[in-house]
DNA sequence: GTAACTGCAAAATATTTGCATCCTT
DNA sequence: AAGGATGCAAATATTTTGCAGTTAC
């Protein structure tokens, strides 16, 4: 991110086109996915933000953001929920049919935006909106060192 | 269930096989699982069992039974997780790679057991060692009624 | 100016830990 | 009898709610 200037242009732009309000901390938490590779979990967010701004805050700017389609939350198989940019999400419409990638060495959460999830047959009677793919296993950066 | 005495024979032959000790809870909680069509929440379970047991034994149990491969834990985007059986693993080897269904009306979850997840092509330096595939949509019984 | 957002306090939930007692083997 | 499992109490951690003050538009 070397242009601030363009980088504020774009938080608000984002903000406003999902009609709310710009205040600080939904740019500051907003940023905070914009610069990360991984998905963020609450317990991040509250320290990277550098302790500024209030749990309860996070707690509703997140929920806020998952309601209007600009982040997406990615399910695990421990307790901790993730969160983590939509590409062209809308409210209540989501459509992040990618593959989610956990890494057992550490622990990070990332999206693989380009790889789609794959259709699957389901058994009669079942109908799918949605399906979602979390592999479980050893990203790049921890197989090389 | 139609024979309890047989029932309670494969309860206590599951947790021995498994070098645990055979204990009421444990029996009882397992019952539940057994006799599951869905997935359980730990909620459930402290409801279901007619309120007989300590919420912190069925931490415990809860553990104790995912540690020693008699049940699983399924991802769920929301907080909750849920548990089932496991069809065949062993301490610290899970190989849950079913698919896992959650039906957005009833909020059941199910373990299609015969619906093992797709191989997926990962980006160079990627190492899977497990997927799991949570779909949403409507289950059977709710598409009927 | 008004509606919406934040931050504090506190309530409600959920999870973990320590320890004495009881049960399984 | 010995080790492990349970249940209670209490410590922690997490999430939600209410409300007064502040900020964005």
């Amino acid at each position: 991110m070397t242009d601030s200037g363009n980088t504020t242009l774009r938080l608000s732009e984002i903000l406003r086109r999902k009609n709310l309000s710009v205040t600080d901390s939904r740019r500051k938490i907003l940023t905070l996915f914009l610069e990360s590779k991984d998905a963020l979990a609450h317990g991040n967010i509250e320290k990277k933000a550098g302790e500024k701004f209030d749990r309860v805050t996070v707690y509703r700017t997140l929920q806020t953001f998952v309601e209007k389609g600009i982040i997406h939350a990615i399910p695990t198989s421990d307790n901790s929920v993730r969160y983590a940019l939509c590409r062209d999400c809308t409210e209540g419409h989501h459509h992040d049919d990618h593959v989610h990638f956990v890494c057992g060495n550490c622990a990070k959460t990332i999206c693989l935006d380009d790889i789609v999830s794959p259709k699957i047959d389901l058994p009669k009677g079942y109908h799918a909106s949605n399906v979602q793919v979390v592999i479980n296993g050893t990203c790049s950066d921890c197989l090389v060192s």
